[in-house]
DNA sequence: TTGAATTTTCAGGAAACTATGAAATAAAAA
DNA sequence: TTTTTATTTCATAGTTTCCTGAAAATTCAA
């Protein structure tokens, strides 16, 4: 398969890839260009490779940054920024968890946990709506501690897991 | 806390989620409403109390079916379809994992593995491009196999899964 | 300072996605 | 059958999300 080929559809897989998830498409693209180029890029090549505008580029660059999943680089004697990848996919895997934990199930279980004790409502829907919310509860339980001990090994988590469960 | 606003503030909730995960809000919404409710409900209660149009009720309530989450119901002397949701946390967890993978994971690497030997490209970017692949392979292979543990088990996937781990 | 290069912002337009409701189809009862 | 009730479909409308491009702000060197 000639290279270009098979760049561009890694960049276009990896835009599907995040827009099923809920991640734009643009950024996953950027991300996707910057994890494969080996040699930092400026906005510029950016705009120019995905054929997007600057606005949509800079903005886009911005997010992956507060992700934490590109960096800026400067490069001497250049004015412009440039920018990489995190290169490493366990690195990245785990910075992605991280952050959705982070910004949409932590805000999400802290709303639900508001739901305290409840008044009115028949009395069979009221002892069902409790039992979901404690099983729920439960289960996020142990999937958040699963995550936690993910998240905070590296690239041998696999084995940072196990021995974490077992001290 | 009000029964009543409870049960909106995890609806509302719930469908956030599911946005939040490529997932329509509706859908979810629907979902959580199935969820909670001690009996089975009808196209026509899902439309009032979530206040949607029919089309809409009928073809949410068709994809979650589809997803293996929810159920039709058929109760004795009526005439209409009752459906109910997977009210087992754990069953849930595990189709919509099962169905994800299958359906947008799946595809995915499969089309990634279509990229076979390089021809052209600038050397250092070929050499990076095929390391990031290589890196991805792994990567995918071993998420994949653990996945594939966890949805393989039941309410106890947790000692399932270490107990296969060692076998 | 001044001014050129670069980055950021954001209003408005475009595209993608979702919902509506009425008509068509199907299924059960009369 | 015919009638009644329920379900499905789908063109159109509505909503949300994303992108553009030009103007404003910032940065750096002269």
């Amino acid at each position: 398969m000639e290279f270009q080929q098979a760049k561009e559809k890694f960049i276009q897989t990896w835009g599907t890839l995040g827009s099923n998830w809920g991640i734009n498409k643009t950024m996953a693209q950027i991300h996707a260009l910057l994890l494969i180029s080996p040699k930092p890029l400026s906005t510029e090549e950016v705009m120019e490779d995905l054929m997007i505008s600057r606005g949509n580029a800079n903005m886009n660059i911005r997010a992956l940054i507060d992700w934490g999943i590109v960096f800026k680089e400067f490069i001497p004697g250049e004015r412009k920024e440039y920018f990489t990848a995190e290169k490493d996919i366990w690195e990245l895997s785990k910075h992605i968890i991280e952050q959705r934990k982070k910004r949409e199930l932590d805000p999400m279980m802290r709303s639900l946990s508001q739901i305290g004790k409840l008044e009115g409502g028949k009395p069979d829907e009221v002892q069902e709506f409790e039992k979901i919310m404690s099983e729920l509860n439960v289960f996020s339980t142990k999937a958040e501690s699963m995550l936690n001990k993910i998240i905070s090994a590296n690239k041998n988590w696999f084995f940072n897991f196990l021995l974490k469960l077992f001290k």
